[in-house]
DNA sequence: CTCCAGGTTGTGT
DNA sequence: ACACAACATGGA
């Protein structure tokens, strides 16, 4: 029957709550493409995708036409026990983890990734989230629901149609940086080690430091990396007894972070961000 | 009115 | 290499 109007069909799926927390998961700040519509009902939306996920007693029931790209999606393979126990090991990160112990990092696409997280730039994240939806809402497909734009479709939009959306300063930023995007052959990304990459990110308009760590971990799932913004600054001061004379840089911060928690930076990141954001 | 938000950039030393 | 003001915008 749906197969007549080429629609595909919707699928559920169950993740077992013992899996991941996706409450925290979606509101722990590494994604801005999501809309609660009840305590227990949520939409999410990833490049041109989209899921609904209700909670249950035990389980999350996960709705979609995608169902095997959520699957990956809510990175739900990946042995999270084994990484927080690793993690706690640090006295430090005891609290943190149990805080946000249902976090799990998404598998998001890169070009949103890129594009969401040159909007986070110095600004907050209710803003960011409603410059997005109006993106995807003026300058998406509609299929039901708004995608994502395209690259094609994000290289269309001008400097001041950024700026109706509220993006600001950073329309000139987005204009060049969508132009060289288009340039770029991510799938050599692959191969490189995460500093090369990091350096091909940071050339880019609107991406510097912070914004690249963020692409890294959200985007390619580096987790080699430790995204430092205003509120691991707060963290940094608050937990760890480092001498209060000196003034930490992000940079020295972001140095004596990754070489705590080595390829764990990432998840540690997350960790911390939720705790000193929502605790 | 001033300060802040998942910082980056250009310019100065 | 590091420091620092300027950069839109809406909310507190």
């Amino acid at each position: 029957m749906l197969e007549k109007f080429n629609v595909k069909k919707i699928e559920i799926f169950k993740i077992n709550k013992e899996k991941i927390n996706v409450v925290q998961t979606l509101k722990c700040g590494q994604i801005f493409s999501y809309r609660q519509i009840t305590p227990k009902n949520f939409v999410v939306f990833s490049a041109d995708k989209k899921a609904e996920v209700f909670e249950k007693e035990k389980h999350y029931e996960i709705a979609s036409n995608n169902s095997v790209y959520f699957k990956n999606f809510f990175d739900l393979e990946t042995d999270y026990e084994k990484i927080k126990n690793e993690l706690i090991k640090d006295e430090i990160m005891i609290e943190p983890v149990k805080f946000g112990s249902g976090i799990r990092i998404l598998k998001q696409n890169l070009i949103e990734v890129i594009i969401s997280f040159v909007f986070s730039a110095n600004n907050n994240i209710k803003r960011i989230t409603e410059s997005l939806f109006l993106l995807r809402k003026k300058f998406g497909s509609f299929n039901g629901f708004f995608a994502f734009p395209t690259l094609t479709q994000l290289s269309q939009i001008s400097e001041n149609e950024f700026k109706e959306i509220g993006a600001g300063y950073r329309s000139v930023q987005l204009v060049k940086l969508i132009r060289q995007l288009t340039k770029i052959d991510f799938s050599v990304f692959e191969n490189l080690g995460s500093e090369e990459i990091i350096n091909k990110l940071k050339n880019l308009s609107g991406i510097g430091s912070k914004v690249a760590d963020c692409i890294m971990l959200f985007g390619f799932n580096r987790t080699d990396v430790f995204p430092v913004d205003i509120w691991i600054e707060k963290a940094f001061v608050n937990l760890f007894k480092v001498k209060k004379e000196k003034t930490w840089s992000r940079v020295e911060i972001r140095k004596f972070l990754i070489k705590r928690y080595k390829n764990l930076s990432g998840y540690a990141q997350q960790y911390l961000f939720n705790y000193q954001r929502n605790f």
